[in-house]
DNA sequence: AACTATTTATAAGA
DNA sequence: TTCTTATAAATAGTT
């Protein structure tokens, strides 16, 4: 009958088809309940997927979500007292000497980024979230708000 | 019987509470479900969740996604030779000059933003996400993981 | 892609 | 906030 190994390629292919299928109908559905969620109690919801194969998919407004903070406090130095910055620990976080940056001040924010410690991983993850967010429109759910993010 | 100021007060609080519970119920899913989407297919799910009060929630081990970039090309200049970084088109992104930054040439991709784009919105979420996630560890779905992203 | 049996999530009430 | 449960939604397996 057929040969050991291609009795493991068949399984392989099947089982990478089967995880593609079931992640692409969960990203579906994941994404569909943090719209969901945003629209019935006013929240906001950002998130990125990176598929088995690494490739991104991003949901939700981000633009939007920053803005409401800004805008509700245009004419603070604060950009928000909300809960967010509302209570700024001793700790060594990764921007010292810059707790609550308004819109105009943010060079400032970039600039005291501590560029040695291990959150840039995380500022290495934002920038592959906009690339991937501006390679990949085609993928996403909500294609318009992300389209506006890059015009 | 009771004024219709009371009555009303009744209903905002009402409202408010079942907002506050569908909320919460729905990010508790919500996160739920992005777990299972990453166990499932080897996918890696990072997400933010501002309440409709504006408190920060984070699902995710962005640390360990962002490793799995870096681990994956250890000896090589490129941080990812997976879909991320391997179409870089010609527009003005955020980042000029610095298309494809390794650990050691972060601080080089850090000081080529251009801090008068939009795209800073972007930082500024990401700061209020580590803010965020270090002040509300208790509110985690996941709090072990993001426990080890500030130790 | 579509169907559907089954699992999972959740809204309302306690 | 947590628990229960009837109802709604998501999805794994299959065609």
């Amino acid at each position: 009958m057929g040969t050991g190994k291609k009795k493991i390629e068949i399984e392989k292919i099947t089982k990478e088809t089967s995880r593609m299928v079931t992640f692409s109908k969960r990203r579906k559905g994941l994404f569909k309940k943090a719209k969901k969620l945003e629209s019935m109690t006013g929240s906001r919801v950002a998130s990125v997927v990176f598929s088995p194969t690494g490739r991104p998919y991003t949901c939700g407004d981000v633009n939007s979500a920053i803005d409401r903070h800004f805008s509700a406090t245009s004419n603070c130095t604060e950009p928000s007292t909300s809960g967010l910055n509302s209570h700024h620990s001793n700790s060594d976080l990764v921007v010292s000497g810059h707790s609550s940056p308004t819109r105009n001040s943010l060079r400032d924010w970039v600039e005291g980024i501590d560029v040695e410690r291990c959150q840039l991983n995380q500022l290495f993850m934002l920038k592959e979230q906009l690339e991937g967010t501006r390679d990949h429109l085609s993928s996403m759910e909500d294609s318009e708000s992300f389209q506006a993010l890059f015009s």
